[in-house]
DNA sequence: GTGGTCTAGACCACC
DNA sequence: GTGGTCTAGACCACG
C-alpha cells in the first residue's frame, strides 16, 4: 500500500498513521467509498500491533475522515478530500516550521542550511524512483 | 539565555535542552569552561520541571559536553565544541530528512513543497529579528 | 468519588465513563481546574483496567473537558462547564427517547408506562438517600 | 410489519429484533401459530444483513418463543404470549431504570428530568400517528 | 471475514 | 507519582 511507518520519527506510531491516511485521500491515493485497507491487513503490513491500527482509524473517524461500513470495514468518508487537503498543507507546514525554526536556532549559517535542504530534497526525490 | 522550548514540537523537552546546548555549544555561544545556568534557573527560565532540565544535563554529561566543577556547577567541556559541531550538522539533518520525506510522500507537488519551505525559511528569519 | 459502572448498560465501559465525567462538571461535583480522580486510581475503584479509564479520559480531551497538566494529572477545561451543561441535556434527553419509543411501542397501555416510570422514579429518587 | 430498527439505540441490533418480537407477541400483533417472517424477508425490510435477523430468530427460539414448523418456517410458540407479556414488562423496566438511574445522577433537577420526560413521551405519542 | 471493546502488562517522558 | 503509547490477546456484534 500507501503507508510507512518510522519508529524513529518521534512522532507516534498511531499519529503517523493518521497523517498517512490523511496524506493519502488529499493526494487521491485513496478517494471517498473506498475501504482502507483492514485493520488486521495493516497492522500485518506495517508490522505493528493491530490495536495500534485501530486507534489510528479511530482518530480518522472521530475527525470525519473515515465511516464504518458494518461488516465490510471503513470507508473513506464524502466530504474528506477537502478536509485532508486543508489539513496536509496544516500538518506538513506546521511541521516544517518546527524543524527550520530548530535548525535556524541552531546557528547553521544560511548557505549550509540550504545546502543541508537541497541535498536531503533531492535525495527525497531520488528515494521515490 | 539563548534557549527556547515548544511544548508543540513532538520531540520530547528534555531532549530539545540537550540538543540546544549543543547547538549553543557548536556556534560559540557557550564555549568550553563557560558554567551553563543552574539546573533550577535554566527550570525557571523555561517554565519546566527542574528534574527535567537535570536528566537534559545528565545526558549532557554523558555525551561528554558538559563536566562537572566542583561547588560551581557544570561547564562546557574542553573537546565539546568538535563534537557539538558534528552533532548539530547530524541531528539537524536527520530531522529535515524525516521532514521532508514526509511532506514529499504527502503528495504536494514539488512547486507547493518548495513555496512552503521557502516561506517557512523566511518566516524564520523574520522572526528571528 | 461520583462515577458508577454498569456492565449490564449495555453502553460501553469507557463511554459510561465520559458521561459521567461530564455529568460530574455539568452539575458542578467536579470545577474547571480542579483534577480528575488519576487513570489508576479510578481504574483500582471502578474495577476495571486503566486502559479503559484512559481511552475515557482521552476522549475528553477530545472533547475539550479535560486537559493534561504535565506530570501532575487532568484538570477540567476552563470553559468546560457550558459545554457539559448543553451535552448533559442532549444526551439524557436522547436515551430518554430511544428508551421511552421503546416503551411505547412494546404496546403498554399509557397507564401502565406512566406507572412504570413512576415507580422507577420513585425508586431511583430512594436508592439516592 | 411491526418491526423498526434503530442503529443508534446503543442496543444490539439482533437483541433491537429480539425484543421487537416479543414485544409484538405481547400486545397481540403476532399470535401463537402465526408465521414471522422468513429471515430474508425481514433482512430486506430492514436492511440489516439476514445473519443478524437469523440469529435474533435462533435467541427466540433458545427463548421459547417461536418454533420452527416444517418446511413453512417459523410459528409463534403456543405458550409464548404469557412469557412475552412478562417479558415486556421486565425488559421495559430495567432499560427505564437504567435511563432514569443515568438521568438522576447527571444532576438534573426533578423539575427538568420531568419536564423532559413529559416532552419525549408526548412527543412519543405524536409520532405514533 | 470486519471493526469495537476490554483486559493485562510493558516502557517512556515528565513532575 | 502522573499520563501517553505500544503490544498481546481475548470476546462480541455484524456481514
Amino acid at each position: 500500500m500507501f503507508f510507512h511507518v518510522d519508529p524513529t520519527d518521534g512522532l507516534a506510531i498511531y499519529d503517523q498513521v493518521v497523517r498517512q491516511v490523511k496524506f493519502s485521500v488529499a493526494r487521491g491515493a485513496i478517494r471517498p467509498g473506498n475501504l482502507v485497507p483492514s485493520v488486521r491487513e495493516l497492522a500485518r503490513e506495517l508490522a505493528i500491533n493491530p490495536n495500534t491500527v485501530a486507534r489510528a482509524y479511530q482518530q480518522l473517524q472521530t475527525d470525519g475522515v473515515l465511516q464504518t461500513v458494518r461488516g465490510m470495514g471503513l470507508e473513506v468518508a464524502p466530504g474528506a478530500v477537502k478536509h485532508c487537503r486543508q489539513q496536509r498543507q496544516q500538518l506538513i507546514q506546521a511541521r516544517l516550521r518546527q524543524t527550520l525554526a530548530e535548525a535556524k536556532r541552531s546557528g547553521l549559517d544560511d548557505e549550509e542550511l540550504r545546502g543541508l535542504i537541497d541535498k536531503e530534497l533531492s535525495d527525497v526525490v531520488r528515494d521515490e524512483r
